[in-house]
DNA sequence: CAGACCGTATTGGTCAGACCAAGCTTCGTT
DNA sequence: AACGAAGCTTGGTCTGACCAATACGGTCTG
């Protein structure tokens, strides 16, 4: 990210997480930290602003406190996942687990009340996992279009917002575990035709078992990719 | 919210809700901005980089465009149920189905993973609506406080941090409709009792259930205080 | 000695005016 | 009509200043 501004957040934004400031502690003052970062003002007010609005600090007349990690956007699990050089697996599952359950949530929704073009567009999105030979990197593609998808076409506002902010979350970290990724391209035919199949007969059950089962494979295929990280880059345990 | 950023960037974001600036439109400049609001350029900067942060507007060289809401982040929706005298009614429905399916994810983890001294906790929230006899206020306190508890006891942050916030979104609705709420306290206690023994023997699907009643229930008692509360104020048609 | 009180230094909030580089407009050229 | 260059507008950053709210240290009091 570019700009003098986010440069500053960002440095600020891993100095809490990482807890060279701790819960409750006074940051240095805005002109302390222009001088430190040889910024203006203006442009450390602008990092304190990200900071607030991500809700890892809480600035007020007298100085800027630290909050507790509960009381964040959403926006801190990206800068979570960047600390460290192989991202946290907990919490990516985590994250993994949540949307499952929302895109099963949106499943419930869509197979009611979508309209056939739109579900046809979905299955159009399902069909090269089925038919055609992707390589890796356009079948994790596919997987997240189709996710995406079938999140779009919920009419539920909340849910596409989370959904979305989740999946932006993510997404530095899918980039960095890239080359690590093996995936089993069979099983996901399989899943992927069942997936197709409840799409056209609009039967929510085999839908839902269907993308739990998905999601279990997902996750297998990221622990896998976390191992050969670890491996890779070496064991450093991260809190 | 005091302090003259928040006042103009209140302005300029239902502005933008209220379709005032449209898709892709560029908002006026932060000069002009800062002289329609006698303000400095520094105060209306502030005030953009809220917006920006929220999801609403695009800021670059060259001007700041308006963004499409399905790129905005979960806070525009306490925004969008500001506007009008009475909540969008669908909009909090989406919000409530969405935290209940949440809450059904924490309580899978939480019976399984939490300690009995956490669970215990719990039953304490749901006590008082089991024995007690609330008045409306302390009963409506008492079912969020369960509610966020539930959340709380979740290991899984990115579902605590999603939780959080969209019970922040709500809040100011649920006390504007407050006055409105009527609510049938016997089909609650009986809800409460089966909460309190799902609590006590760790029984999850009795859990699901009972909270999917629950919820239900809660979206009666909703949509009865929504009837009312236009009934009130009158029948303005809030798109 | 502990705790309440008060004044001063510090901090964030706001303002004004200035410069630069990246977009946008406009107009002239081809 | 299509293209390109010049000029203008816009956001990004900087400096330096003033105010009001807060924090902190010392003082006074019990």
């Amino acid at each position: 990210m570019s700009g003098k501004h986010n440069q500053i957040a960002d440095i600020l934004i891993q100095d809490i997480l990482t807890g060279h400031y701790h819960l409750a502690e006074r940051l240095p003052s805005e002109r302390d930290l222009a001088a430190r970062y040889e910024a203006s003002r203006g442009s450390v007010r602008e990092a304190m602003k990200t900071l607030e609005q991500i809700g890892l600090i809480d600035v007020q007349p007298g100085g800027a406190r630290v909050k507790d990690i509960d009381e964040a956007s959403l926006d801190v699990i990206s800068h979570l996942l960047a600390q460290g050089q192989v991202p946290d697996v907990v919490l990516i599952d985590q994250i993994m687990t949540v949307i499952n359950k929302l895109i099963c949530m949106a499943a419930e929704e869509s197979l009611q009340l979508a309209s056939n073009e739109e579900l046809d567009d979905i299955r159009t999105l399902v069909q090269p996992m089925i038919e055609d030979n992707l390589s890796q990197e356009q079948h994790t593609l596919a997987r997240f279009s189709v996710m995406k998808a079938i999140i779009k076409s919920s009419r539920n506002l909340p849910l596409r917002l989370i959904s979305r902010t989740l999946f932006e979350q993510i997404e530095p970290a899918k980039t960095n575990l890239h080359r690590y990724v093996v995936i089993d391209m069979d099983r996901y035919r399989v899943l992927a035709r069942k997936l197709d199949k409840s799409l056209k007969q609009r039967d929510l059950d085999l839908m839902q078992s269907t993308y739990n089962k998905i999601s279990e494979l997902n996750r297998d295929t990221m622990l896998r990719a976390f191992k050969a990280a670890r491996a890779d880059i070496g064991p450093e345990a991260i809190s």
